[in-house]
DNA sequence: GTTTATGCAAAACCTTTGCATTTTG
DNA sequence: CAAAATGCAAAGGTTTTGCATAAAC
């Protein structure tokens, strides 16, 4: 499960047989982008990934990095750290509690769990740092835009639409 | 645990003492903001919260929001979802996994757990969607950070400092 | 009264879009 | 060769900053 050569090399081929499959063009931008998300284990930014794309590309563009991110994520082959995009979200629950996040429309709605309250930090991540907070994020389609995709299709909801082209 | 007013007049209280205690002018400004965040349950970003703010204050403008906003999460009375500032963050890795979040600096850190991967979702959170993916988020200081602190501050990082003014 | 916060306007970002050119299948 | 992706440049958003005015202690 680390981000070695080989893992990396099986990432890359089920990336070739995916885009294939949805008829979307192998460039090489593309899977220099992809190599480099798999490759660095730290989540980066799109202008992060853009300079070490420049590295092996110089002529990459950063819109290019972009739309091919975004791509990646609704091929299925990347996802997204935190509520799908958009600025900054503010929290006043200061009480132990989680969230469940809409990947769609980036609906966050808390939930008490007294067993998620005590998971046990595992001792690997005592060498990362110090845990202050433990807090579940399930992650899925909230009713509503169940809804909407099944009716046709999910353009609008209340914190924004998602499409990206 | 529920946003009714009691609960929010009862945190409306701490945030007096915090300000008071940080010697942070109380203005009916951070006042407002504040019970617009701790009312609402769904965690808005800035310009939600802006956009409640004027019905109330008319002439608010949208950097002292921000400001405000930041101001109260460094004194520890609001959080925010996901990884602290900056833009969308990508991850290649689809395999269950979990995070470590440095709330200082915005490291995200891949750890894995069994025992995390077969957490079981409340029933409560079946009306809410459907779950496709369970997550657990540490959140706290790296060791870094923590470094940093103890040296004197932490200006500088990885994926960029945190200074709110 | 002094110090601090606000509002304004402008700047600095990050992200997306339209279009001519290049590349892929 | 047709269809699609790239790079460029420019626009669209969001977030931050400097400074005069206004408000809090």
């Amino acid at each position: 499960m680390k981000t070695n050569p080989d893992r990396i090399e099986e990432q890359i081929g089920h990336f070739r047989k995916v885009l294939r499959k949805a008829g979307v063009k192998l460039t090489h931008q593309r899977l220099v982008i992809f190599r480099e998300v798999a490759r660095s284990g730290d989540h980066p930014d799109a202008i992060t990934i853009h300079r070490h794309i420049l590295k092996k590309i110089p002529t990459v563009s950063l819109d290019t990095v972009y739309r091919t991110l975004w791509l990646l994520a609704d091929l299925g082959l990347i996802t997204t750290l935190g509520p799908p995009h958009g600025g900054a979200r503010f929290d006043a629950n200061m009480h132990s509690h989680h969230h469940f996040i809409c990947t769609n429309c980036g609906l966050a709605h808390d939930f008490y769990s007294e067993e998620f309250d005590q998971l046990t930090v595992p001792a690997s991540v005592g060498t990362l740092g110090t845990v202050n907070k433990r807090q579940v994020e399930l992650r899925g389609l909230c009713s509503k835009c169940a809804r909407k995709k099944k009716q046709s299709i999910c353009q609008e909801s209340e914190q924004g639409g998602v499409d990206h082209g």
